[in-house]
DNA sequence: GCCTGATAGTTGAGCTTGTCAATGATACAC
DNA sequence: GTGTATCATTGACAAGCTCAACTATCAGGC
């Protein structure tokens, strides 16, 4: 008995459970790039020529901004990231990705991008309007 | 100059793309119910009357067995989560949820399925092919 | 100029998450 | 039976994460 489905609620539900799904992917990822999990989402965050404050940072993730300095101190220690200070405000500090950063982002960006054979199997129509419809949902 | 599009490429890197704008809601949400994200994930995974061998969350998880060892002693001294024996081979055990965990469950599923207010701004005929699609790709 | 209050990042304590290596109990093949 | 693989646990330890306290800086009013 469910006549009339709640507005929306059923591409979600779908969505999500892509989302689980698909979650499992990531630790493997990362520990053949020798990084973490939380690492990669730091360094998919850092677009090269972007340089973004810390504090930007720690609201995307939406974690506490102390976590972000350990997270951002075992980067640089690796040289993939350096904090810079910020022209306008003396308190603020910058993360910039050095060119190491920046390879190992790409070649991560390209692993995650990778699709799932799933994907393979549908059709170029039905590939088409999935683009279509997820642009919209991104906008 | 990028002629032909790799296969698949496109819709899977939106799906990425959502992945991660999507990522940041489960901490507030985890923290409005009083758990950790890991934690959501364990209960999400269990479905009452559907009992699960520690292993087989171990490999959902992508996690080392005695990492659910832990996760599931936090989630037993709270009384969300029963380890059982298992009938056929006594060296699993396997995770019943309780009355009051099948209950934060069901919680936890309707917040997590409330759809974000991009998803009302498509259209019902959107909607439905994303429902199609996404339905062949779980399959 | 000088308070006052807010903000960005760091530090230290303490818990959780996660890994690895070793262990005890059980299953299974021979 | 004996040997070997598998399931869960334990202990040690790194990393992720939060909170409260702290420093340095900014921005407003006077």
């Amino acid at each position: 008995m469910k006549p009339t489905s709640p507005p929306a609620r059923d591409p979600w539900a779908l969505l999500v459970r892509l989302f689980f799904a698909q979650r499992a992917n990531l630790p493997p990822l990362a520990a053949e790039l020798q990084l973490s999990p939380a690492q990669c989402h730091v360094l998919h965050f850092i677009e090269p020529d972007r340089p973004v404050p810390m504090g930007e940072l720690a609201e995307t993730l939406a974690c506490d901004a102390s976590n972000v300095t350990g997270l951002v101190d075992r980067l640089e220690s690796r040289g993939l990231v350096r904090r810079r200070p910020s022209a306008g405000d003396r308190r603020v500090k910058v993360l910039v990705l050095t060119p190491t950063g920046s390879r190992l982002r790409a070649l991560l960006l390209d692993r995650m991008t990778a699709p799932p054979a799933a994907l393979e199997r549908l059709s170029l129509r039905e590939q088409r309007a999935l683009v279509r419809i997820l642009g919209r949902l991104l906008e």
